[in-house]
RNA sequence: GGCCCCUUCGUCUAAGGGUUAGGACGCGGCCCUUUCACGGCUGAAAUACGGGUUCGAAUCCCGUAGGGGUCACCA
């Protein structure tokens, strides 16, 4: 059997990190097994669902290198998933319910009051057919609920949880189908999983309790459950469940020049007893995934630890990965030089700026000044090479007596217009021997 | 309030009765580098609390505290 697995966001959105976590993994399992990875688009809710989100939604994904295998969405199954409601309609699996939205709210506010838990309470069962009748002729009409078997208990073993038992009693029967028609996600999405030959659905422990009720649902529709496993959620630095966290989307990563990479390699470990590592390549991190080694206590996203863990990255990619990215006449050899000194990719103007100039005069001591009328004049007798700083350098010991910092910090200085930056042996030939020459004039000046 | 899950260095976690409680990130120090960064080495740093059970508890049991989730005509 071919593992499947989906990703079912609702176009109400843009991806947040939490979301992307949840994709990445269903992603990463399904490669790991060679499977498929099913981007299925649950905008039941007309209202709230947005055609530039379900574009932003397909964008993000594949900026992040997870383009999905297959695409559904659910506005475009309606009749199928009315027709598997009247095959639950004729096997006794649905009621139909008057109570307007104000009455459960009240229901539950005195359930509530009273310490019990706010459960339905079926009285929708208990109608005789004559008051459905007055209703009816009142000119309500039914929304419809899913009756759940408090006579078979629930349970799975979660791929992550462990074994799982829910009483279904102390369950509320779920609405599935508004008066109006329109559907709730939680029976489509059965009828999705069943017909799309779903073999693992993978979310946030936010859907466990969902989960319990589906159960009932794929066996009330003659198929078997498939396998879950619920991922504990991820929390803001101060603990919570943050708001922040919800608005970290892709575009705030891209603004903030954070690699797909870097959240990648994040997000695949993060909660999970594997480290955090700077990994660019996406298969050794598909390799080691494994449930077994998901803990169940949320954990902790930190957007420091992606910036640093983001700047590892920086520092592991190759020049083919990023040419399109860099200044056009920067090579791959000048990408070796200023690599290590990034923080980030948006660090890379800055010290191509250092290659090309022009550099900002550097404010230097009368003797650091004639210091480097010498140097100018020495480097106008050596040829340029590679080794052109070392032969400075040399000539300049030779020539001055001067050693250590006093002898590099004002070239450096003079040179870049910084006092730190890339090797000067490295960085040197990249600026040229004219260009020096008159960066050293200038600063000497 | 009911139900479910969770609590080990600052962070993510390993160790399912006997360990100097291990690793990774971060932090400190040292080395390398004629700068910064990179890299290498090294150090500090944890079993929420209280009771049991046991020769022996991070580990099993009970309680307390704290955190997370859920109990929608949202997904």
């Amino acid at each position: 059997m071919t593992i499947k697995t989906r990703f079912a966001p609702s176009p109400t959105g843009h991806l947040h990190v939490g979301n992307i976590r949840t994709a990445l993994h269903n992603w990463m399992f399904a490669k790991k097994q060679g499977g498929v990875f099913l981007l299925r688009l649950d905008d039941t809710d007309a209202e709230r669902s947005k055609e530039e989100y379900v574009t932003a939604i397909r964008e993000d994904l594949a900026w992040l290198g997870m383009a999905p295998d297959e695409e559904q969405r659910q506005s475009a199954r309606f009749d199928r998933y009315e027709a598997q409601l009247e095959k639950l309609k004729a096997s006794g699996r649905v009621y139909p319910a008057y109570e307007t939205a104000q009455e459960l709210d009240l229901k539950r506010k005195i359930q509530l009051g009273r310490g019990k838990p706010p459960i339905y309470d079926r009285a929708a069962l208990a109608l005789a057919d004559a008051e459905m009748a007055a209703f009816e002729a009142q000119g309500r009409k039914p929304h419809w609920r899913f009756k759940l078997d408090h006579e078979v208990p629930i349970t799975w073993t979660d791929l992550i949880r462990g074994d799982q038992h829910f009483n279904p009693a102390l369950l509320s029967d779920p609405v599935i189908r508004r008066e109006d028609g329109s559907w709730l996600y939680i029976l489509p999405s059965a009828i999705d999983d069943i017909d799309m030959e779903i073999t693992h659905v993978v979310r946030g422990e936010d859907h466990v309790a969902n989960t319990a009720v589906q159960i009932q649902m794929f066996r009330a529709l003659g198929a078997e459950p498939p396998e879950f496993a619920h991922e504990a959620l991820l929390v803001g630095t101060e603990g919570k469940l943050s708001k922040r966290l919800g608005s970290l989307g892709v575009s705030s990563f891209r603004e903030r020049q954070i690699e797909p990479q870097a959240i990648i390699a994040l997000l695949a470990r993060i909660g999970t007893s594997d480290p955090v590592e700077p990994i660019v390549a996406v298969e050794p991190l598909i390799a080691t995934f494994d449930f077994s080694r998901f803990g169940r206590a949320p954990a902790r996203f930190d957007k420091e630890e992606l910036a640093q863990l983001n700047q590892k990255i920086v520092h592991l990619l190759d020049y083919d990965e990023v040419q399109r990215r860099l200044p056009e006449d920067m090579d791959a050899a000048a990408w070796e030089v200023i690599r290590p000194n990034l923080h980030d990719m948006g660090n890379v103007d800055q010290w191509w700026q250092v290659v090309t100039g022009p550099v900002p005069v550097a404010e230097l001591s009368p003797e650091d000044r004639e210091f480097l009328s010498i140097a100018h004049a020495r480097l106008e007798e050596l040829e340029a090479s590679d080794y052109l700083w070392k032969s400075l350098t040399d000539a300049l010991k030779d020539a001055t007596g001067r050693k250590g910092k006093p002898l590099f910090m004002p070239l450096r200085q003079a040179l870049t217009g910084l006092d730190h930056g890339p090797d000067m042996n490295a960085l040197l030939p990249l600026i040229g021997k004219a260009a020096a020459l008159a960066r050293l004039a200038k600063a000497a000046a």
